[in-house]
DNA sequence: CACAGGATAACATATTTATGCGGTTACGGT
DNA sequence: ACCGTAACCGCATAAATATGTTATCCTGTG
């Protein structure tokens, strides 16, 4: 028997997620509540396996209950809720521990599905949502594109320079006078296009150079 | 009609999965190949609406075949196969523009489903998968331990710094006079513990203050 | 071989940064 | 009314950085 607990804030919704679920084998609403003002002491008092969590809710919002829940249980799956796929939540939702992520449209049957599947440890998400995801996730891994040429030494150089060494230490380290140091500095700095140090710095985070 | 190649190398299965899909209406398997080769002139003839694209294959494998068709044909729908829900390839796999990761295992009936979701532009995951890239995401987004209490003048100096401004330009940004930026920047360095501008950015990247 | 490019180095000079000290004003909490 | 803190500003000085120019040595390539 699958236990759940329903957050959602409008009353047909709530009503109408309660009855289909009651009315499947296998499956039973604990409790179904408008908002998440005692969400702790309400997951603590009923111990369900799963949550369902609307994301649009007044007060304390989806995301919030999400990560108060987290904080003391990291048992619990949390299914979230949504009617629009909509970019910062799902990032904001996924990275605040949920378990899962469907829109609201989703069709009964595919409902109880990826309630089980939340349950035994997957993570279903639909479609539209899945692909957002993939999206985030290829967009932040974006493989550099310039590699800039920079020659070995200069990279070395550049390392040195992003773990925050200064030229008479960056000399020290590579057994160069410190002039020589100077020179490879503003050769890099003509390859990256900036200007001063922290520049390339901030340069070589952003492109992955480091 | 859905048309597809597919690009498995063992032959009992690229047969088996030939002669299932064959089988199904709306369905047309274009080709099977068991490596890699030349997947692009393939795919530049056959022009396939989705690959199967096995990702454990001698010479080479899934992953590059996945880097090779995207770098020519953003277009076409890759549905990513393998044994095991590893870690790594998941990861490559994604950032690489698959357009879904499905374990072997899964029932016919399902991958019939998911090769339809991908074609209609969803995401289709296997639950193990999708767990795994929602850990990757949470455990990427964790980092942040100490937030260093900065003020949020402090943090807009920071912001700027990042950004490559000079002390100067800040000032200007800002309207204050160069002197308050010094004072400002100052405290930043005793609150994230650095004594130069390079190492604040360094920082605020590493610790995505910015 | 000649030539290009990388790595090395020196010198000079202007600008920027880091750090020390000092100070005023304003606002919220005890 | 007092305290702490943020935000603001100034002066002085030492250190670091940015920029330009020049030059040698070595290595790989046409």
């Amino acid at each position: 028997m699958t236990k759940l607990l329903i957050y959602e804030d409008n009353p047909q919704l709530r009503e109408g997620l309660s009855m289909l679920i009651n009315g499947s084998d296998g499956f039973e609403v604990l409790a179904a509540f408008k908002n998440c003002n005692n969400v702790i002491e309400e997951v603590d008092t009923w111990k369900p396996d799963v949550i369902l969590m609307d994301i649009d809710m007044p007060g304390i919002n989806g995301i919030e209950g999400l990560k108060k829940i987290r904080q003391v249980n990291d048992e619990v799956k949390i299914l979230m809720l949504t009617v629009f796929d909509d970019n910062k939540n799902v990032f904001q939702a996924i990275s605040g521990g949920a378990n899962g992520y469907v829109l609201k449209k989703t069709p009964p049957t595919k409902l109880l599905e990826y309630i089980v599947e939340a349950q035994s440890g997957g993570a279903p998400m639909t479609a539209s949502i899945a692909t957002q995801v993939l999206k985030m996730f290829s967009s932040m891994n974006n493989e550099k594109g310039e590699d800039y040429n920079l020659s070995d030494r200069e990279k070395q150089v550049l390392q040195l320079l992003v773990e925050g060494y200064s030229y008479k230490m960056i000399a020290n380290e590579m057994f160069i006078a410190i002039d020589t140091v100077r020179s490879h500095i503003k050769k890099i700095y003509e390859k990256l296009h900036v200007n001063s140090k922290s520049e390339a710095v901030a340069k070589a985070f952003k492109d992955r150079l480091v």
